[in-house]
DNA sequence: GTTCCACTGAACAAACTGCCCAGTGAAAAC
DNA sequence: GTTTTCACTGGGCAGTTTGTTCAGTGGAAC
């Protein structure tokens, strides 16, 4: 939908401080409320804004083991795989991608060992012909958003 | 840190309605206003809730292409890479893996031919040795915490 | 039996939200 | 050139939530 760089400042204080109102915003901005307001909401409808939901930790829930396993599926098995895989309450996160009917997941564990147990139940499945398996070891960048955000409101070449 | 159900019922609501205030939270949970608000107090100072941060959808910003990318580093180059890609605003996440000096990183682009200027200017560098790039096509789970909460919940065996 | 701790239920002032309105300036449409 | 449209400003209002404090209760640990 395109945002111009009021709409990304807007982005960035979120980032930073997601707690404040929509009063504190407008204040931060220089801006009337009603126009935070409407930026906000804007925003949300639109889709740039998917939510606020609280972003947990996996670590902190005594899952501080995270990996990122490669299937390889079997011709046509694709949709029991994905229904399996989302049964699996430590695959985070599932993508298809290119490839010799690939996807690739993200999983997390209690411990190195209790890995090879969500493996095995990940790949406890007649569809996956093969599975290959990196453990993170460091996240220097985790899951970061400002900076694409920024580089969209300067794209969009609207003041701001 | 180790949460209870009701800490499992919290982070649930939270999840599933983001805007909700400790009031009204207190309200569905069935407790104190005080109570709600020091388990979400714990729950943020103990670290499983990092914050509430605006979920940023990338296609909604123009960059509607996701691809994973599997890097090859040089020995001793790893600083040096990480340096360089924390700089590109295409490069969503960063994690360094078990394997041959690998590191894998998510990237967004705005098409698929701007997807190689992007992978240009990731391995534009010297310690890169060779990059493998999976282009996402479907992403059938996107990024779900509920399911894990929901089972270390559980596994604590306390009430709530 | 005492102490500690989490929880309840209540109160209060301060702040924020949702909602409304009239007025302004600039760009677009006629 | 005139009119229309639209985003923004700045203000007001009632209702709700927040931050904070307090006394009281019950269970568990010592």
């Amino acid at each position: 939908m395109g945002i111009d760089r009021l709409d990304g400042r807007l982005l960035e204080l979120l980032a930073e401080e997601p707690r404040i109102g929509v009063l504190e915003l407008s204040r931060r901005l220089g801006v009337a409320r009603g126009t935070a307001q409407a930026r906000l909401d804007r925003l949300t409808s639109g889709g740039v804004i998917r939510g606020f939901g609280p972003q947990v930790d996996p670590a902190a829930l005594g899952y501080p083991v995270t990996a990122f396993a490669t299937l390889e599926i079997k011709q046509g098995q694709g949709p029991d795989v994905r229904a399996h895989l989302t049964t699996v309450p430590e695959v985070l996160e599932l993508h298809t991608t290119t490839g010799s009917g690939d996807m690739l997941c993200r999983l997390v564990a209690r411990s190195n060992a209790d890995l090879q147990r969500v493996i095995d139940r990940v790949v406890g499945m007649e569809g996956i012909v093969r599975a290959s398996t990196a453990i993170v070891m460091e996240n220097p960048v985790p899951l970061r958003i400002v900076p694409l955000v920024r580089q969209a409101a300067q794209d969009s070449g609207a003041a701001g």
